[in-house]
DNA sequence: CTAAATACCTGATGGC
DNA sequence: TGCCATCAGGTATTTA
């Protein structure tokens, strides 16, 4: 479920009530995520948190041993709650400042992790091999360019390649080809200079404009607050099947590419 | 090396 | 109302 934009969404609003709390307890009441919740994650509790960031879809909550790294996979969400309402059902993980600040961890489906990294451990396998932020610099119509070079992969599976750019799932991908008229199904390989400066401007700007609407929220998407994000009525493609392109009225169509559905309009993408 | 399939899990939805 | 099949925003790991 949480692309880039809402994982960005999420860290912004639980930032300012984590940040320099110390913790009176860290709740597990379901260790089993994608991987086992391990223990060192109480380390939370040993010192003040000192840093909530956001590294391509994971959120990174430390202090001076170590950080957690949090993930949300597909149903995940986070919530700051101060007054102490009752856990709802796949409310997994709960910590607990000493002021009474509470975060819950809600997965349904329980895709998402719970990690612990030390301070003093090796690059994290998880974090060590993801490409650039699609904001850094070194993103850009170069890279898309020189990695695409004989690939045979589709446009939509290349872009959604953690090692090519960061953040870009399933919905931002189908909006970022349509905006760039770009076929999801072509191989990577076909695109031209121009087709990869459109592209890279297309990714950069369909996410930083969901970031400002807080998300998109298709079901189950909530922020911190509990609130959902405003993005879906911004979307372009993505879940319009047989409705008229906002651009041109020929009727979207969807195809499935590496299992998963994808958008697009046959005659403003070619 | 690349690319596709598989695995993890619950819940909502639609057809019969 | 119930049952079954299908689909859902992610991605590491396995298989080909």
């Amino acid at each position: 479920m949480p692309e880039l934009p809402e994982v960005e969404t999420t860290c912004r609003g639980i930032r300012p009530h984590l940040l320099g709390k110390r913790l009176r307890s860290v709740r597990v009441h379901q260790p089993k995520l994608r991987w086992p919740i391990p223990d060192e994650i109480q380390l939370l509790k040993k010192a003040p948190l000192d840093s909530v960031e956001r590294r391509a879809k994971y959120l990174l909550i430390g202090n001076k041993y170590g950080r957690a790294i949090v993930h949300l996979g597909m149903s995940g969400s986070l919530r700051v709650v101060d007054d102490g309402s009752p856990c709802r059902k796949h409310d997994h993980v709960e910590l607990e400042a000493v002021d009474g600040t509470l975060l819950r961890y809600h997965d349904p489906r329980r895709f998402g992790c719970w990690l612990w990294h030390g301070v003093d451990e090796e690059p994290h396998r998880l974090l060590s091999k993801l490409g650039p932020e699609p904001f850094d610099p070194s993103f850009n119509a170069e890279r898309l360019f020189s990695l695409s070079r004989r690939k045979n992969q589709s446009n939509k599976q290349f872009i959604m390649d953690n090692a090519v750019v960061v953040g870009v799932g399933n919905i931002y991908a189908s909006e970022a080809l349509f905006m760039a008229g770009i076929r999801p199904g072509v191989a990577a390989g076909r695109l031209s200079k121009a087709a990869c400066t459109r592209l890279h401007e297309s990714i950069v700007h369909v996410l930083s404009k969901s970031i400002e609407q807080g998300g998109t929220t298709l079901r189950d998407f909530v922020n911190s607050d509990g609130q959902p994000g405003y993005f879906a009525q911004s979307l372009a493609v993505y879940g319009r099947d047989g409705l008229a392109c906002l651009r041109c009225d020929s009727p979207i169509r969807k195809t499935v590419l590496g299992q998963r559905s994808s958008f697009y309009c046959p005659s403003c993408q070619r």
